[in-house]
DNA sequence: GTCTATAAAGCGATAGAC
DNA sequence: GTCTATCGCTTTATAGAC
């Protein structure tokens, strides 16, 4: 696409130091927790120019959920370009979460009762986005269901809601707090959570 | 116990009343979403009463999560006293969480960065409960291990806390919300996610 | 102990000068 | 577009009458 005048990137660049703000924010202290003073502050300019950028608090949260949609499907694109199975592409993009989240990038999912979630339903973008994250994480679970590498008596939605969580598990975060175990060591943990359960499965 | 006065006991009525709005509302919106003047209208009283009974809203999420606590020691004798293993005990609790959940009766886990969790550990009766519900389950957990139903690679604090975390999991409220299954084969599915995870492990 | 009324502080959003 | 200053609203907490 065309870059616009050096201006226009000027203040592209400056939109994205307040999204990256804002996602730093988001994945601290979660939407309704985040002030927008601090992300004035953090980015370092007044509130009052904050709002000429994104008109509302809401619509900065939608332009931080947006980008890390994009993140994601960058992600899939890699993963989907890669000659292994479903599943192991599955695995690869839940490593690639629980990384982002224990690097304290990973904004929070919108719960069922913010004032965010109206907004974010009505925003185009991310739902758009969202749904296509979501259709080529479907195509994967159906196909490593049909591989005979993911449990086939669960249904889809239940094992993409499931991934969903996983990327912002409060589990990681604890095993993290602990300090006696490393990032890499923590994420292969949860990650075996995840796909085995804890328990012993019965042969 | 000495139950002391009419009197006496009619405010223990008045307060188990308070601490029932404050857990339910804990559950459906958390503890900064949830506001005092909401409590004291589902309660039915004034503010200002209310704050004759608990000296600040920590101290009213306090009590929710001391009770629910409570609560919770209760189903651990009783699971205590069934002739099981340790796996089939930890599964039990866990069914009969995510059944709370379901109810909406379950108050969230406060957060790592949450005005509450100063509150809460400063709270003797609070740690000496979760202290107490920890090592119980802790010990299941390394029984559990020891017989061979529990993955043993896994350290129990993992164990322990992803326990803790299905708890409080947005999986079963989105599959509730999606009106599609009963709570139960919820409850099931969810379960199964837990403890065998979503994959299927090599023979 | 219960109420009404209000203080005190924090927040999202805007006005208006430059 | 950026700033300072402020509005308008919500929320926690308390004062004081009954």
């Amino acid at each position: 696409m065309a870059r616009g005048s050096f201006r226009d990137q000027v203040l592209r660049v400056r939109e994205d130091a307040i999204i990256s703000s804002v996602n730093r924010l988001l994945a601290e202290k979660g939407f309704e927790q985040m002030t927008v003073d601090e992300v004035a502050a953090d980015v370092g300019i007044a509130k009052a120019s904050l709002y000429k950028h994104f008109t509302s608090k809401e619509a900065l949260a939608a332009a931080a959920m947006v980008r890390v949609l994009e993140h994601t499907m960058e992600v899939l694109d890699q993963q989907a370009a890669r000659e292994v199975s479903a599943v192991e592409r599955l695995r690869e993009v839940t490593r690639w979460a629980l990384r982002v989240q224990l690097a304290g990038e990973m904004p929070i999912l919108p719960s069922q009762n913010s004032t965010l979630r109206a907004e974010l339903l009505g925003h185009k973008a991310y739902l758009e986005l969202l749904m296509q994250v979501s259709d080529r994480l479907g195509e994967w679970i159906v196909q490593a269901q049909a591989d005979g590498d993911l449990d086939r008596s669960l249904p889809p939605e239940l094992v993409l809601y499931t991934l969903f969580a996983r990327a912002c598990d409060p589990v990681p975060g604890a095993l993290k707090a602990s300090g006696r175990h490393s990032d890499e060591q923590v994420i292969e943990w949860v990650l075996a959570t995840c796909f085995s359960g804890i328990g012993v499965r019965p042969s």
